[in-house]
DNA sequence: GTCTATATTGAGATAGAC
DNA sequence: GTCTATCTCAATATAGAC
């Protein structure tokens, strides 16, 4: 009890300063920030900052790593229902944006970084984690396309690059204090995706 | 004539170091770019450089004025033009997807730059040009509601930042040197936003 | 867990010779 | 137009007191 009470204070306060740098990281870019603006974010001074992480990296490593754990578990879970495709590839564009709700600042950071973090060796993890997420959404636009679902003419993978980016990439303008709701933003996205822009005839 | 060869040497060894900075940027990012490695790149020591340019950030900021002014004259003239709606639309995705074959590099230091440069004062103007870009497409966009060539339940804001980031973001991956045409890709993406990934019933 | 004080490095930029 | 040499500063990170 003692013991993880502690735990839990510490846990605490790692996570208040890794939630500031995250904002930070997503406000003004990993590179740009420095770890004198988080620890005047977190009031306190930069030394004390190495009391909770060995470096600047070490927290966006944490950051990416926490994201990366929760999305691709829930990927996984829904492909592994076994639904129908149309079924299935909603579930995965409300999970996307649902990880724009709930965590908002590290999908910015994802996007915003992942080509440049990831050309060093201590982010590899981060294509390995892309190429699972990949797998998986192709997997269900080709089972889509095979049972008459979708478009015979469709590009499996270029599609889904064209989703992905598309949805996260609104991470940037998206603000999930307004008006819109994650999953409302989330069916709006997949009507259009499914039925197109135009006007039916 | 001999002031004109003079200025049009200079300006291409100043065309080629651009050339050179922009893939460097595009690349590893803006901020963790140094000057060393672009003068690596070019061939000359670091101090050499600044014969060419004030600084770093007056590269970036030649480098994106450059193709503003190009996209942005294109947008107005296809829209200027009065076509029909789809037609302009089409117009547009093109001449974006265009960028993407003539200005790569460009192009994806807008993409990744933008929200930390934009910051700047000095880069006000980048403001500027999204603004009038989302005007020119949004018009197009309203026009198509209008006239029901698209649905009547678009929102066209929402509509238009959807197909900026889905046409700029494949930047990230698309490599025009290889199979596909950047018209190709466009006129693909065209069709999907059109008519959706749905199986036609 | 935070502060004081500081080590260390690497970056952008400059001056003047060639 | 480039090189040599160097300045200056800001950033990450450390050591030890409190």
């Amino acid at each position: 009890m003692t013991t993880e009470a502690t735990d839990a204070a510490v846990s605490e306060r790692r996570g208040e300063i890794l939630a500031l740098a995250a904002e930070l990281f997503a406000a003004r870019g990993f590179a740009t920030t420095t770890v004198r603006e988080i620890a005047d974010a977190a009031g306190i001074l930069s030394g004390s900052l190495y009391h909770h992480f060995d470096s600047k990296e070490s927290m966006v490593d944490e950051l990416l790593r926490g994201l990366l754990d929760e999305i691709t578990a829930a990927y996984r879970a829904t492909v592994a229902s076994g639904d129908e495709p149309v079924t299935v590839l909603r579930a995965l564009v409300r999970e996307a944006f649902g990880a724009l709700g709930s965590h908002r600042a590290a999908v910015a950071v994802m996007l915003n970084e992942f080509n440049v973090l990831v050309q060093q060796p201590r982010f590899a993890y981060l294509w390995e984690a892309a190429e699972e997420t990949e797998q998986l959404w192709v997997s269900v636009l080709e089972k889509g396309v095979r049972r008459g679902a979708f478009r015979s003419d469709l590009d499996p993978r270029m599609t889904y690059r064209f989703m992905r980016d598309a949805i996260w990439v609104s991470v940037r303008w998206y603000r999930p204090d307004g008006a819109i709701a994650p999953e409302h933003l989330a069916d709006q996205y997949f009507d259009v995706l499914l039925g197109g822009i135009a006007a039916r005839s």
